[in-house]
DNA sequence: GTCATAATACGATTGTTTTCGTATGCAAAA
DNA sequence: TTTTGCATACGAAAACAATCGTATTATGAC
C-alpha cells in the first residue's frame, strides 16, 4: 500500500482553498477575480497555482468542459487542524489554551460567539 | 520618517526565536545545540540564519566579545498575534471564535486551563 | 611564537514557491 | 470562414529560504 503524504498547502494555496471552501466549486476566473481584491498577480499565475494544486491532490477538477471547474479535495477542518497544531507547537509551547487566550485577548468576538465557546467548555469539563 | 516593515519570520527563524524567547539570550552554539535535538543541519546553517535574522532586525546581538550573544528583538506575544491574525484571516474566515472552537475541540487542555479561559470570557462579556 | 580550537563571515548551491510570457485550442461573433 | 476572445498548458525566470563549504580571525594552551 502506498501512503500518499498529504502535502501542506503553501500560503498562496491556502488563499485559493479559502475561496473554494466558500464557493464549493469555482473556475479559475472566479477564483482569480476574488483573489484580485486583495492581491495583484496575473491570471496565469492563479491558473498555474491551481494546476499545481491539482497535481498535489489539493483540489479536484471537472474538465469535461473547456472551462474547468475546481473543487477542494481537502476539508477546511482537517486543514485548520493541521496548521493549528503546527502553530501551537512552534509558537505556543505546545499549549492550546495559550493560543486560545491570546486569540480571545485580541478582542473581536461577538457575544454569541463567546456563548458558544462557553458552552463548549462546560461540555469539555463535564467529560473530565 | 522611515517605516521599517516588521518582517514575518520564516519557519526556521521561528524555531530559533522560540529558543531565544526561552533562554532570553544565547550564543549560536547554544541555539544550535538546542536545535539539534529536533533537526539535523550544520552549525554554519544556524549561524547563517541568525546572521540573517540580525540583518532583518528579528534579533539583536552583543558582539563586544568574540562569541556573540543574541537576544530576540521581537516579542513572543507580538509574533504570536501576528501569526494568529494571519491564520484567522486565511483559514478561519476572519472569525477568531472559529479558531478557538477548533483549537479546543482537538482536546488536550487541562481543567485549570479551561477555567482560565472561562474567566477571560466572563470578563470579556462584562465589557460588552 | 606556534598551534589547535572555536568562532564569524560570506559566497555559492540547492530547493521551493511564485510569477509570468507565450503557444495553442476552442467556440461564438462577425 | 475568418476573427476575436477566453480558456488551458507549460517552460522558464524571479524571488525567497535553507544548507553548506571554505576562508579568516581571535584566543588560550603549549
Amino acid at each position: 500500500m502506498t501512503l500518499i503524504k498529504s502535502q501542506k498547502p503553501t500560503e498562496s494555496e491556502l488563499e485559493i482553498l479559502q475561496i473554494l471552501w466558500n464557493e464549493q466549486a469555482a473556475t479559475v476566473r472566479t477564483v482569480h477575480e476574488e483573489l484580485s481584491k486583495t492581491k495583484d498577480s496575473g491570471y496565469t499565475t492563479t491558473l498555474k497555482l491551481m494546476q499545481i494544486m491539482f497535481e498535489k491532490g489539493l483540489v479536484t477538477r471537472d474538465d469535461s468542459n473547456k472551462t474547468h471547474i475546481y473543487q477542494p479535495a481537502v476539508s477546511r477542518e482537517k486543514t485548520q487542524k493541521q496548521f493549528l497544531n503546527k502553530m501551537i507547537d512552534t509558537l505556543f509551547a505546545g499549549s492550546s489554551a495559550n493560543l486560545v487566550l491570546q486569540a480571545l485577548g485580541g478582542h473581536n468576538a461577538s457575544e454569541e460567539e463567546l456563548e458558544k465557546i462557553q458552552e463548549l467548555i462546560s461540555q469539555l469539563k463535564k467529560e473530565k
